[in-house]
DNA sequence: AATCTGACTGTTG
DNA sequence: CCAACAGCCAGAT
Protein backbone atom coordinates (compact mmCIF):
# COMPACT_ATOMS: atom_id res chain seq x y z
CA UNK A 1 0.00 0.00 0.00
CA UNK A 2 1.17 3.24 -0.89
CA UNK A 3 -0.58 5.07 1.66
CA UNK A 4 0.45 8.59 2.26
CA UNK A 5 -0.01 10.01 -1.66
CA UNK A 6 -3.51 11.87 -1.32
CA UNK A 7 -1.53 13.85 1.27
CA UNK A 8 -0.48 16.48 -1.52
CA UNK A 9 0.66 19.24 1.62
CA UNK A 10 4.02 17.23 2.53
CA UNK A 11 5.55 20.37 1.29
CA UNK A 12 8.57 21.91 3.05
CA UNK A 13 7.03 25.41 3.93
CA UNK A 14 3.63 23.82 5.51
CA UNK A 15 6.12 21.26 7.39
CA UNK A 16 8.18 23.81 8.76
CA UNK A 17 5.46 26.06 9.52
CA UNK A 18 4.32 23.21 11.63
CA UNK A 19 7.10 22.51 13.36
CA UNK A 20 7.67 25.99 14.23
CA UNK A 21 4.50 26.50 15.55
CA UNK A 22 4.91 23.49 17.84
CA UNK A 23 7.39 25.14 19.42
CA UNK A 24 6.10 28.03 20.84
CA UNK A 25 5.60 27.76 24.36
CA UNK A 26 2.21 28.40 26.92
CA UNK A 27 2.10 32.03 27.49
CA UNK A 28 3.40 33.22 24.34
CA UNK A 29 2.53 34.43 20.56
CA UNK A 30 3.68 34.75 17.27
CA UNK A 31 2.31 36.66 14.11
CA UNK A 32 1.30 34.81 11.49
CA UNK A 33 4.09 37.08 9.31
CA UNK A 34 6.43 36.07 12.09
CA UNK A 35 5.94 33.10 11.57
CA UNK A 36 6.28 32.96 8.13
CA UNK A 37 9.62 34.59 8.39
CA UNK A 38 10.76 31.87 10.66
CA UNK A 39 9.42 29.52 8.14
CA UNK A 40 12.42 31.29 5.44
CA UNK A 41 9.25 33.23 3.76
CA UNK A 42 8.54 36.71 5.16
CA UNK A 43 5.51 37.83 2.90
CA UNK A 44 4.11 34.42 3.12
CA UNK A 45 1.97 35.28 6.36
CA UNK A 46 -1.27 34.73 4.26
CA UNK A 47 -0.34 31.49 3.74
CA UNK A 48 0.71 30.64 7.12
CA UNK A 49 -2.85 31.66 7.84
CA UNK A 50 -4.29 29.18 5.42
CA UNK A 51 -1.99 26.30 7.17
CA UNK A 52 -3.19 27.20 10.40
CA UNK A 53 -6.76 26.98 9.22
CA UNK A 54 -6.29 23.39 7.94
CA UNK A 55 -3.76 21.97 11.14
CA UNK A 56 -6.27 20.07 13.72
CA UNK A 57 -3.60 19.50 15.76
CA UNK A 58 -3.55 19.02 19.13
CA UNK A 59 0.40 19.27 19.45
CA UNK A 60 -0.09 22.35 17.68
CA UNK A 61 -0.67 25.16 19.21
CA UNK A 62 -2.28 27.51 16.59
CA UNK A 63 -3.72 29.70 18.98
CA UNK A 64 -0.96 31.33 19.86
CA UNK A 65 -0.56 32.37 16.56
CA UNK A 66 -1.87 35.72 15.81
CA UNK A 67 -2.06 38.97 13.78
CA UNK A 68 0.51 41.60 13.26
CA UNK A 69 0.07 44.10 15.72
CA UNK A 70 -1.11 42.33 18.82
CA UNK A 71 -4.79 41.24 16.44
CA UNK A 72 -5.72 38.08 17.42
CA UNK A 73 -6.88 36.92 13.84
CA UNK A 74 -9.08 34.18 13.25
CA UNK A 75 -9.92 30.55 14.42
CA UNK A 76 -11.97 28.78 12.51
CA UNK A 77 -14.70 30.94 13.55
CA UNK A 78 -14.45 30.62 17.53
CA UNK A 79 -12.15 33.82 17.85
CA UNK A 80 -14.20 33.57 21.41
CA UNK A 81 -11.57 30.60 22.04
CA UNK A 82 -8.82 31.73 21.06
CA UNK A 83 -9.01 34.53 23.13
CA UNK A 84 -10.14 32.50 26.01
CA UNK A 85 -6.78 29.81 25.28
CA UNK A 86 -4.65 32.59 25.40
CA UNK A 87 -5.62 34.14 28.45
CA UNK A 88 -5.67 30.92 30.27
CA UNK A 89 -1.90 30.88 29.50
CA UNK A 90 -1.60 34.59 30.87
CA UNK A 91 -1.62 36.77 28.01
CA UNK A 92 -3.81 39.85 28.92
CA UNK A 93 -5.88 40.74 25.94
CA UNK A 94 -7.49 44.29 26.81
CA UNK A 95 -10.46 45.00 23.69
CA UNK A 96 -9.12 42.93 21.19
CA UNK A 97 -5.56 43.29 21.17
CA UNK A 98 -2.52 41.72 23.08
CA UNK A 99 -1.36 44.06 25.66
CA UNK A 100 2.41 43.71 26.45
CA UNK A 101 3.24 42.49 23.29
CA UNK A 102 6.83 42.89 23.16
CA UNK A 103 6.90 40.94 26.59
CA UNK A 104 4.95 37.88 25.34
CA UNK A 105 6.27 37.70 21.98
CA UNK A 106 7.91 34.32 21.37
CA UNK A 107 11.64 34.86 20.24
CA UNK A 108 13.54 31.49 18.97
CA UNK A 109 16.83 31.49 20.89
CA UNK A 110 18.76 32.44 17.70
CA UNK A 111 22.37 31.36 17.58
CA UNK A 112 24.88 34.20 18.48
CA UNK A 113 27.63 34.51 16.28
CA UNK A 114 30.84 33.70 18.21
CA UNK A 115 30.26 36.45 19.95
CA UNK A 116 33.37 37.80 21.28
CA UNK A 117 33.75 38.49 25.03
CA UNK A 118 35.79 41.75 25.33
CA UNK A 119 38.20 41.28 28.39
CA UNK A 120 39.58 44.35 29.40
CA UNK A 121 43.47 43.92 30.85
C1' DA B 1 -1.06 25.22 -16.13
C1' DA B 2 -4.57 28.64 -14.86
C1' DT B 3 -7.65 30.29 -11.41
C1' DC B 4 -9.63 30.80 -6.93
C1' DT B 5 -9.25 31.08 -1.96
C1' DG B 6 -8.31 33.00 2.32
C1' DA B 7 -7.01 32.30 10.49
C1' DC B 8 -2.44 38.20 6.41
C1' DT B 9 -0.28 42.92 6.12
C1' DG B 10 0.85 47.66 5.05
C1' DT B 11 -1.05 51.92 3.08
C1' DT B 12 -4.55 55.26 2.39
C1' DG B 13 -8.67 58.09 3.24
C1' DC C 1 -10.15 53.53 14.87
C1' DC C 2 -12.34 51.50 10.88
C1' DA C 3 -13.07 50.32 5.93
C1' DA C 4 -11.41 49.77 1.37
C1' DC C 5 -7.53 48.40 -1.51
C1' DA C 6 -3.72 46.34 -3.19
C1' DG C 7 0.15 43.35 -2.81
C1' DC C 8 1.69 38.53 -1.64
C1' DC C 9 1.73 33.35 -1.13
C1' DA C 10 1.15 28.38 -0.69
C1' DG C 11 -2.69 25.04 -1.38
C1' DA C 12 -6.72 23.36 -3.47
C1' DT C 13 -9.60 23.02 -7.66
Amino acid sequence: MRAVKNNAAADPFSHRVLSIVRRIPPGHVASYGDVAKLAGRPRAARAVGNIMRGCGRPDVPCHRVIAAGGRLGGYGGSEILKRSLLVAEGIIISGSRVRGLDRVRWRPVRRVRSQKLKVRS
